[in-house]
RNA sequence: GGCGCUUUCGUCUAGCGGCUAGGACACAUGCCUCUCACGCAUGGAACACGGGUUCGAUUCCCGUAGGCGCUGCCA
């Protein structure tokens, strides 16, 4: 791939931990990068000193690690355009600022929050722009010494976009094409904070994104509405030819109900909204991961690229390379996406596919391990690690043609554990439980009585592997015509799934086996 | 309320004037089978509504309705 031009960024805001909305759009903002040879930026937007959070920053930058979404410049990244976090380039901004006010783009503004909260309670749909701007106490009304004399003395004030109106301001944006808004329904923007000595968004925005020499902005749909006043700044500073183009992402909507997706939902219906297991610092409130959850990188990024996105093939399953090859801006839709968690669940499945089930290993340890199955003096590491392959192999029957519905490392556990534990209660409920073991007034009827013949038959068979077993129980079967191998995996697995009844006895061995048997006679009559 | 964006199966979507409106998830059924699962096969399921434009609209335009967003000295 050849040098381009090519400069997107990925900005988020250090208030929390990332929102897997921000994910996609950093991943759409990485496709388009590399598919053009172009860079991708991290800058950090930090100038809401009040809604700072500790740790963030360092949880982005991890969680982009964990899907492998590369930056080529920026916070912790190193770069020319530095620095990348907004907080250390005040004096950048406050020299911008001034520009615009002694062009006469921008004024001074000394009202207080107070003031205006006063005045918006007063006013229906009080807006500061051109029409109450005279009214106001600013540099426009006051005398120009007036002014000075303020400052001078330590008032307070914000710098606030003199909009002019009538006119309307058009974006050609990628993926909705021109978007125009007139410029009396616009406000006048404060672009600088007179309470932390910031600029507001807007105005940083626009000057990092000219000076490290952005070429396409794509952002979530959230910023449309500010895109035109976007525009007029770049007029404003007389930097239009160098204006990047613009791309709004449609939003990520909650799965069910309406608004968009929150992390709320994600407690409620049970899955993360998160990239990575987030602790607040301040609440002490847990926010599970997708890397918690058992969830491959690689899954969420074929998941989260195809919400709102699609190559226009039926293909689905997608690698980060044959994303970058045939991503494309103009084929983005419009209209919101339902998060479709089960969905989600599926591309895990499908990468899990993929893999050797020996990989699991790691994981799978440490669900036996939570589940108090681990190597002691009486129970070997050996015996253990048996165990282990044969839940592999039971699981992976055939190499990685047929595989067990696993979405997740962790669902081995309820598939598996009657490798491990006996059954400890059998569940009456159960429909197989009820469908295959039968009580009957007359006892010929009575499954127990036939899982009676099945224990003393096992009982007297000396070569318990699988062939020694099938042949001495399918000649009584075949003899008697019973059936017994539906109530037998009652009895040892207390429900309708697991391996064949000869191979999961030959594993259990003689004694294992029949104590289950015994069990299931006695607690099941 | 104002402004902007948006609207194809339950969900994600394909479609860029003429198609039996395609795929995937989910769901249901069947095959396989000592069970479950996998796999395979099959099935039900959509162009929000009303006007135009056109020989012809899912597709273009305008309304209406619904959805989403913005409307902070938040980003």
């Amino acid at each position: 791939m050849t040098e381009s031009n090519v400069r997107v960024r990925f900005a988020p805001s250090p208030t929390g931990p990332l929102h897997i909305g921000g994910v996609r759009t950093a991943l759409y903002n990485y496709l388009f990068a590399r598919q053009n040879g172009g860079k991708l930026i991290f800058r950090i937007e930090d100038t809401d000193s009040t809604r700072f959070v500790p740790g963030a920053e360092d949880y982005i930058i991890e969680a982009f690690n964990w899907l492998g979404i590369k930056f080529d410049e920026g916070v912790s990244f190193g770069g020319e355009y530095g620095p990348y976090r907004q907080s250390e380039r005040k004096d950048i901004y406050k020299k911008y600022v001034q520009q615009l006010i002694d062009a006469d783009k921008a004024y001074i503004a000394f009202d207080t929050p107070e003031e205006l909260d006063k005045k918006r309670a007063e006013i229906e749909n009080f807006q500061y722009d051109a029409s109450t701007r005279m009214q106001m106490c600013n540099s426009l009304t006051l005398a120009k010494d007036e002014v000075e004399k303020r400052i001078s003395e330590g008032h307070q004030y914000v710098v606030r976009f003199k909009i002019e109106p009538g006119r309307d301001v058009h974006v050609d944006d990628i993926i909705r094409g021109d978007v125009s808004i007139n410029t009396s329904v616009l406000d006048d923007k404060v672009l600088f904070k007179s309470a932390d000595q910031l600029p507001t968004y807007h105005l940083a925005n626009i000057v990092d994104d000219h000076l490290m020499k952005i070429t396409h902005v794509i952002r979530g749909e959230e910023w449309l509405p500010s895109a035109p006043l976007h525009v007029l700044l770049y007029e404003a500073f007389g930097w239009t030819d160098t204006m990047p183009r613009f791309a709004h992402l449609p939003l990520l909507l909650k799965p069910v109900g309406n608004g968009k997706l929150s992390k709320r939902d994600g407690d409620k219906l049970g899955f993360p909204v998160f990239p990575l297991e987030w602790h607040d610092p301040k609440s002490g409130d847990v926010s599970s991961g997708y890397r918690e959850q058992g969830y491959l990188p690689q899954a969420v990024i074929n998941f989260l690229a195809l919400l709102g996105w699609n190559p226009g093939t039926d293909q689905e399953i997608l690698s980060l390379d044959e994303m970058v090859k045939l991503f494309d801006l103009s084929k983005c839709s419009k209209a919101g996406a339902r998060f479709d968690y089960v969905k989600a669940a599926w591309f895990n499945h499908q990468y899990l596919l993929k893999q050797d089930a020996m990989d699991w290993t790691p994981e799978f340890d440490k669900i036996l391990r939570a589940n108090g199955i681990q190597s002691t003096p009486e129970k070997e590491a050996q015996v253990v690690e048996m165990m282990k392959m044969k839940v592999i192999e039971y699981v992976d029957k055939e190499n990685n043609k047929k595989k067990r519905n696993v979405s997740f490392v962790s669902d081995l556990w309820p598939l598996t554990k009657f490798f491990f534990v006996a059954p400890d209660v059998y569940d009456t409920e159960d429909k197989f439980v009820r469908k295959n073991w039968k009580k009957s007034e007359n006892e010929e009827e009575c499954t127990s009585t036939m899982m009676k013949q099945l224990l003393a038959i096992i009982e007297k068979v000396d070569d318990f592997s699988v062939d020694g077993l099938k042949a001495v129980v399918d000649a009584w079967a075949e003899e008697s015509g019973a059936r017994p191998w539906n109530a037998w995996r009652v009895a040892l697995v207390g429900a309708g799934q697991g391996p064949d009844m000869y191979e999961l006895s030959a594993f259990l061995g003689k004694e294992e086996t029949m104590k289950r048997i015994e069990s299931a006679i006695s607690q099941l009559g």
